[in-house]
RNA sequence: GGCGAUGUAGCUCAGCUGGUUAGAGCGCACGACUCAUAAUCGUGAGGUCCGGGGUUCAAGUCCCCGCAUCGCUACCA
């Protein structure tokens, strides 16, 4: 009886290249697939990319092309990253596709027919100054709060799901299924978020502004934003296939935790609302740290993991992403982890144990496949040690504990090593009456190199495939031959070939580290085009009135924590200005610094606290701040142009 | 400020429903072996399980109060 597999990776919006976070997710499922697809379950794996909205449009006429071919061009650099990752989708969308445009209209129809989808006659009350809608709590005497001004009342010209209708259903359903979405910490988050009013959706934007989407089939005038587009590909692939029957009751979904929000709140009570069965798991995974190599944190210095891959071989690669994540929880990304594990793992115990095995079979074999003689209690021990795994390894892939399954296919392969040192075939070639022990000994290691090749076949399908070829074996395989100790033919030819993992050698990976310092990577990172506001003329610049001040107090903000509320003399003048500099600087360090202010600003209340002007400071594209300064001293409320 | 996560050996992390002297891998020290990619095998050193209270016969594991780091969020004129 075989079960039924169909898992997916988010479609990846096509605005940028792909990295580490697109192929992390994609590996891993990548992983699974394979791993099912070995014990011969029904599989369907599939990705794809997101193509439509307003950025995509816009990064297209930037590139002077039209929205269609650039969404072309970057989707083909998806799918060639992922050729070149060895992942084995069975299904790529694309929501540029009519089969897909064509089911999420219907779909959306549906849900509009039955009243689910509205117009966003919601509005609200609407505070000009401010740009945005306040609820009645928020108004102070039926003011808005920061501009003491009457809000007026405004509807926005767009459709609405009816989400908040369905929070009480979802909600039952978190409740009563403990492993809808996994692991538990994701399951209290979208939790959590339903403890209180998720509201409706936005679901459409005006045609006018947005002409990149698919049209809402009952109004030409507006076109889907992304929601009902995007996640509604899981369904319309399957569903355009006529497969939905096959797959749909099966499917889940593996995303990184950034995403968590559309899919553990928005996407089920989509589902609900179009009668479509609700999927069994959403899995959420963390997030790659990638550190900064030593020192400098100047742009370009960044490792970049996908630049590793190419360095360390693919295979190598997605054994590291997958042994040193455990599944829900960050991981660091250091080069020298990676390297480490190479060498301990793959290296020292599992590529070393397959050249030792072909070394003394070569030498006292001639590369001959031997047969078994009757087992030792030792001989058992081994074999039970692999034979027993298929079934704990799967039982580890569907928990989505990747990590203790390759632990346990290592701790078998160290099992093994130990075996040789146990048994001493070298010694056992000494002695012609201790022929046949030998053989039984050779034959053990073989086939141990056989079952953990099987078994780590999903995570390294290059390298396994090249260490059976060494052994002999030829051939697809099955989980089930890694639960079988005699599959091997004796009197078979072996093939020794180059070490499967050659060690990396630390030492002078740590001296270019030291060295380098990231200088060498630094130049080439191209930096991207400046974006540039409208033209101003002499006259509006004018306008502003620019001042030397003084900080002479930094104090906290009564009511936000992000905030300081500074104390700024300007000349004759002291300003109080809330600042949100307060992750940057210290109140000693703002203390008696000379700063540039803008004096002519209209005053604003920022939660409850006045500010009187804005204090300019520059910020780079990771989010670093400097204030700007004078660099020479001049005395305050001195103008600047 | 709200919500959440994390904090266990030098490093990376396991420790499910509380139960014998707290674990693994790497690194380190010493020893063994020599078939092997200076690999392997064995032994060992090393921990106030973030801190403080509490519940319990028993707490890394449960409760409360803190601290630190991170994320989301409010906010950043």
């Amino acid at each position: 009886m075989t079960a039924t597999f169909y898992a997916t990776t988010p479609i990846f919006y096509v605005n940028a290249e792909p990295h580490i976070g697109h192929a992390y997710t994609t590996i891993l499922v990548d992983v699974a697939a394979r791993y099912h697809r070995l014990a011969g379950d029904d599989v369907r794996f599939l990705t794809g990319t997101d193509e439509h909205g307003e950025k995509i449009a816009k990064a297209a006429e930037a590139a002077g092309t039209t929205p269609q071919a650039y969404v072309d061009q970057v989707s083909q650099q998806f799918r060639d990253t992922w050729d070149r990752l060895g992942i084995t989708y069975d299904g790529f969308i694309r929501t540029t596709e009519s089969r897909h445009q064509k089911i999420v209209q219907d779909v959306l129809q549906r849900v509009y027919d039955q009243g689910d989808i509205i117009y966003g006659e919601y509005g609200g009350l609407y505070c000009v100054k401010c740009e945005r809608y306040y609820t009645e709590k928020e108004l102070e005497d039926g003011k808005c709060p920061q501009h003491d001004l009457e809000p007026e009342y405004r509807s926005e010209a767009n459709y609405f799901f009816r989400m908040e209708k369905y929070r009480p259903w979802l909600k039952e359903q978190l409740e009563t299924n403990p492993n809808l979405i996994r692991p538990e910490g994701y399951r209290n988050e979208v939790l959590a978020m339903l403890r209180e009013p998720i509201g409706d959706l936005s679901i459409s934007r005006p045609k006018e502004r947005v002409p990149w989407g698919i049209p809402l089939p009952w109004d030409e005038d507006h076109v889907t934003y992304v929601w009902f587009d995007a996640l509604l590909n899981y369904w319309s692939d399957l569903e355009s296939q006529g497969l939905d029957d096959r797959y749909w009751p099966h499917v889940q979904h593996f995303i990184a935790k950034d995403i968590l929000k559309p899919h553990g709140v928005f996407w089920p009570t989509m589902l609900k609302a179009a009668g479509i069965p609700l999927f069994q798991h959403l899995n959420v995974h963390g997030y790659w740290l990638v550190e900064d190599r030593k020192m400098s944190k100047s742009v370009g210095n960044v490792v970049r993991p996908l630049e590793l891959e190419q360095r360390y071989g693919n295979d190598a690669f997605r054994y590291f992403l997958l042994r040193d994540m455990s599944f829900g929880l960050d991981a660091s990304f250091h080069e020298l982890g990676l390297a480490e594990r190479i060498n301990a793992d793959l290296a020292n115990d599992l590529g070393n144990l397959l050249n030792r095995t072909l070394g003394m079979l070569g030498k006292y074999r001639s590369g001959v496949v031997p047969s078994f003689g009757p087992l030792t209690a030792e001989d058992e021990a081994l074999r039970d040690a692999f034979t027993s795994l298929p079934n704990a390894v799967m039982r580890e892939v569907e928990g989505l504990h990747f990590d203790r399954a390759l632990a346990m296919v290592m701790e078998a392969v160290a099992a093994a090593n130990k075996y040789v040192s146990d048994q001493k075939p070298w010694e056992l070639a000494k002695d012609e009456a201790q022929s046949e022990r030998l053989d039984t000994v050779l034959r053990g290691c073989l086939e141990a190199l056989r079952c953990a090749s099987i078994l780590l076949d999903p995570v390294m399908p290059g390298k396994m495939q090249e260490l059976r070829a060494q052994i002999g074996v030829s051939g697809d395989v099955i989980l089930d031959d890694a639960s079988h100790w005699e599959r091997l033919e004796a009197g078979s030819a072996t093939e020794p070939g180059e070490p499967l993992f050659p060690r990396v050698d630390l030492e002078a990976l740590k001296a270019t580290m030291d060295v380098a310092g990231g200088s060498e990577e630094a130049s080439e990172a191209a930096a991207p085009a400046l974006e540039h506001k409208p033209e101003i003329t002499i006259d509006d610049f004018a306008k502003l009135e620019l001042r030397v001040g003084t900080i002479t107090a930094a104090e906290d903000h009564p009511n936000a924590d992000r905030l300081w509320v500074l104390t700024v003399q300007v000349g004759p003048e002291t300003r109080t200005v809330v600042s949100g500099i307060k992750a940057h600087y210290t109140a000693e360090q703002l203390v008696g610094t000379t700063v540039i202010l803008v004096a002519n600003l209209a005053p604003v209340k920022l939660r409850g606290v006045l500010s009187q002007g804005m204090i300019l400071a520059a910020e780079d594209a990771e989010g670093n701040l400097s204030l700007a300064g004078l660099d020479r001293s001049l005395p305050d409320g001195s103008e600047v142009r």
